[in-house]
DNA sequence: AACAGGAGGTTGAACGTTAAACTATGCCCA
DNA sequence: TGGGCATAGTTTAACGTTCAACCTCCTGTT
């Protein structure tokens, strides 16, 4: 592997020169820089990452710390914030914690060791600064940089849609209430169904999996005696909903009504297709890169927090119902 | 930030005995290793991963290339790859190249900047051997460390199950002929259609992903007139197609049957829950990082080829038709 | 004619780690 | 008694880059 010095020697100048040239870091003759590309060329040269980091002090690598790859939610933001990332020249360095606080705390000091930049983070356990300025994702805290959708009003456009179609008892699937997102979501839609007369006959708080809890399957099974609508945490929730009403023989829309929230990819191709809450993924990671570049800019300075808005997609799952 | 030497001198020996007890390559007296790991402690010392790849002349990371993050088969390949590399002590670099030949040549280009130890790799393009050692997944090339499922058993089982359930007549949804994974499918199965009397009526060329062509449409909305069976190249295309089918009117598996390839998560929720063939995802993954751990061993000697075995799993969106 | 100052380049050191070469001490055995 | 050798530790240099300080022309100004 050649180095900056072996080009130097070809090109005829200093290493440094080199570096300059290669850097723009100084004005150098263009007779003299096209000598070092040159150089550059017929050696094949290539930057050595660890010795630039380990000169600067930091790498050009961001981190992105995820709870867990396999909810569909994620794989969008992780490759929009990949090519946001490639675009202003960072490498990107991928921890899934598997929704587990402790592979997580590992997770991130793994990345101080690396020296990155800065990371994204979708919080699964408290959240601990680490030793690098950090843009925090969907789940975010006071006094940090983050970017969230708006869960309040998503959670308001649940409840206004769910009233909207006549309905005027519901069940609630709520997600894991350690997590800001999910109780913001929850807040939102039950400030609105008192508002707008919406009753919330049951309430089970169940994982963001598609594992459903013995006492959520019964109350999806007993779903008829009870409700008329069916309020989801997200759309795996809504998924697995749908799959337990179906084994029931409980036919949705016509029996009863389900609502999701995500929009991943597959609620359009549910049976029936799911009405939703669509988070707009592409815009909050490239909105946490922005930020994130900013931060790495100006260290200092009042943490940012951007709410970007949420829509309802109304789709098959959800039907008008008569008083 | 603390380093070797500040450890060291609170400690009282020397940075390298410090090294020396970080690392278990000299034998050292206990007390003096209580010493310095009580140093450690105090100070909170944190390893500098790009000093220690200078130094070695590599780092402790390992990459990831794949083709497209959102594609559902690759998020729990990514998932797995993770943890075994993670159990190993490296960490992750990932590179999501779109499905952009150019794209992923710039990423492999930035991960040997990087001096990652090697990396896993399911490529889009053309395999150019980079400089570092690899193992290819999914799609694999002569004389390199390579992983996959047996594509060509997959597309045999495919055409079993179609002959078994007594259809005659299928049309086939192939995937991209550019991919060896595609190409191996389509062979499988076409040879073992063409053993048990198996008719491929029509034939279209669609990508892995949920836009079908408009040939392939119309195909699917005239289904009815000539097969009783559709096969397609993974389950993602079985997905659009189930979609394709249900806007005109067709009804699966009544009057077409389906089948699928991959088992993706969200094949078990379609409805009906789709018929298809499973790849073990999680022994591939960790197959390939367990190949790549030994190729760092042991660079040299023959590459090694792994292929994993493959079992259709029977689901609603096929059933029996009488002769 | 002398000198300030900028442009273009070089020298040398430093980042934190590891590996090789070296030193000091103690012990065994001829 | 002294040579050989293992054990436990130290000294020193090196990895490839960047940055600050320095040097050398050259040009324009007075």
């Amino acid at each position: 592997m050649p180095t900056l010095r072996d080009v130097a020697k070809l090109a005829g100048v200093s290493h440094t020169t080199v570096s300059h040239v290669l850097n723009g870091t100084k004005r150098v003759r263009p007779e003299v820089a096209d000598r070092v590309w040159a150089a550059v060329e017929t050696l094949e040269y290539r930057l050595n990452r660890p010795a630039q980091a380990l000169r600067r002090g930091q790498s050009h690598i961001l981190g992105l710390v995820l709870p867990d790859l396999t909810n569909p939610f994620f794989p969008g933001l992780a490759q929009a914030i990949g090519l946001a990332a490639r675009k202003a020249g960072y490498a990107l360095t991928l921890v899934d914690s598997l929704e587990d606080k402790t592979v997580e705390e590992e997770g991130l000091s793994r990345l101080a060791e690396e020296q990155v930049a800065g990371a994204i983070w979708v919080p699964v356990g408290d959240y601990v600064p680490p030793p690098f300025p950090v843009v925090l994702v969907d789940r975010t805290a006071e006094g940090t940089d983050g970017v969230e959708a708006d869960h309040f009003l998503g959670g308001q456009l649940q409840a206004r849609h769910a009233l909207a179609m006549g309905h005027r008892r519901v069940g609630l699937l709520s997600g894991p209430q350690s997590l800001r997102s999910a109780r913001l979501r929850r807040e939102g839609f039950l400030a609105e169904a008192k508002v707008g007369g919406l009753e919330v006959v049951w309430e089970e708080e169940v994982p963001f999996s598609l594992e459903l809890s013995p006492k959520a399957r019964a109350r999806l099974r007993a779903v008829r005696e009870e409700v008329t609508l069916v309020v989801a945490a997200n759309d795996v929730i809504a998924l697995a909903a749908l799959e337990v009403l179906r084994e029931a023989g409980v036919r949705v829309p016509e029996e009863v009504s389900l609502i999701g929230y995500d929009d991943i990819p597959w609620a359009t191709l549910a049976h029936p297709p799911l009405t939703t809450v669509r988070q707009p993924v592409k815009e909050m990671a490239e909105a946490a890169v922005a930020l994130l570049l900013r931060r790495l800019q100006e260290p200092e300075g009042e943490a940012v927090q951007i709410v970007v808005p949420v829509t309802l997609v109304p789709r098959g799952s959800t039907r008008e119902v008569r008083r």
